[in-house]
DNA sequence: GGGAGCATGTAAGTAGTTACATGATTGA
DNA sequence: TCAATCATGTAACTACTTACATGCTCCC
């Protein structure tokens, strides 16, 4: 139920295509809901054929033509309805701590290299997110109040990823290293 | 393919029952995998069923007698192969950040009440892994050796509930309040 | 007598992944 | 000409959740 309530919340903000939306669960978004091209079309189809969201197809030049999705009055009654019951704490499943848990089983070499590349993936995440901070912290303040929510689940984003460079960072240095 | 790996890479430490296993997912290994009863006890019957792990039956007076899975040659074979593929980065699916993502369509006094309830969840986790720093920290050398990896798990357990934590009290200081 | 913990299971339904599929434009 | 980006979709499969199911012991 919940990539329905993610589509809907952040139609809520402003229409998009599924391809724009797409982009956002695998940028910005993508700290708190990952999803795919699959399902998203899937769950756009189910939620016009409920009348919960209009479509207007939107022909551009150089592009293909786009569906653009808008959130009607009854997809906001929805989004409350779904809003109202009390969220479920999240359920991890990362295979990276299973592969460490299991580490002792490993070659350092490759848990090291690894660890490196998860490192580097988080650095770069960090990156963005900050870029992200930095770009509505300079937004006009009618942009700053409307994006007030998603810029906290924003700054989640940003502790995640420090906690898990600095975790990939100690661990690195803990390793015991294969002899040279 | 990962619950596989996560049952494996437990018994591969040593033999336990299927309930035993379940506690842990829902206590230590928590952390970093999440399963249910069903799920758990179907690929329990699967990996018997492929001869990778071994099953004893044990009488217990006053409690139930349980299936006691201990991992064999074949299975510590398949362990090493599933650990040989790099780990694919954690996919999040976050039902609070959603929610608060669309936080601007809820009443503040019940944004601040989930909360409130996440930070007392995360206060209360991040005491269990403290507890279990605590614990491994005290224990026998051979003990704290065997368990090397799992601690580094339990390390980004902390630093995980800390930043839950630090951002829940951010964003409940900052959150617009209602007028009383 | 009731609830919590121990210990295991099946079945039906929903959600998510992987594979297959198309076709235009832009830049190296 | 090859890869990437834009933009959309279907089908088959696997993983996960929710509901249903049993039965014993210990403690209040």
């Amino acid at each position: 139920m919940s990539l329905r309530l993610a589509v809907l919340a952040m139609l809520d903000l402003e229409p998009a295509s599924g391809y724009a939306l797409l982009r956002r669960f695998q940028n910005s978004a993508g700290f708190f809901w990952h999803t795919s091209h699959q399902q998203l079309y899937k769950e756009l189809h189910a939620l016009h054929a409920e009348g919960l969201i209009d479509c207007a197809e939107v022909e551009q030049d150089g592009k293909p033509d786009m569906k653009v999705y808008t959130l009607n009055e009854r997809g906001g009654r929805e989004l409350d309805a779904l809003l109202a019951a009390a969220a479920t704490p999240l359920k991890i499943r990362d295979p990276l701590l299973v592969k460490l848990f299991a580490g002792r089983r490993l070659p350092p070499s490759e848990l090291l290299a690894e660890l490196e590349r998860h490192r580097d993936q988080h650095r770069r995440t960090l990156a963005t997110y900050e870029e992200l901070v930095a770009y509505f912290a300079a937004a006009p303040a009618e942009r700053r109040q409307r994006y007030f929510f998603p810029q906290q689940t924003l700054r989640m984003g940003v502790l995640y990823e420090q906690a898990w460079l600095q975790w990939c960072e100690e661990v690195i240095a803990g390793l015991p290293r294969a002899a040279g």
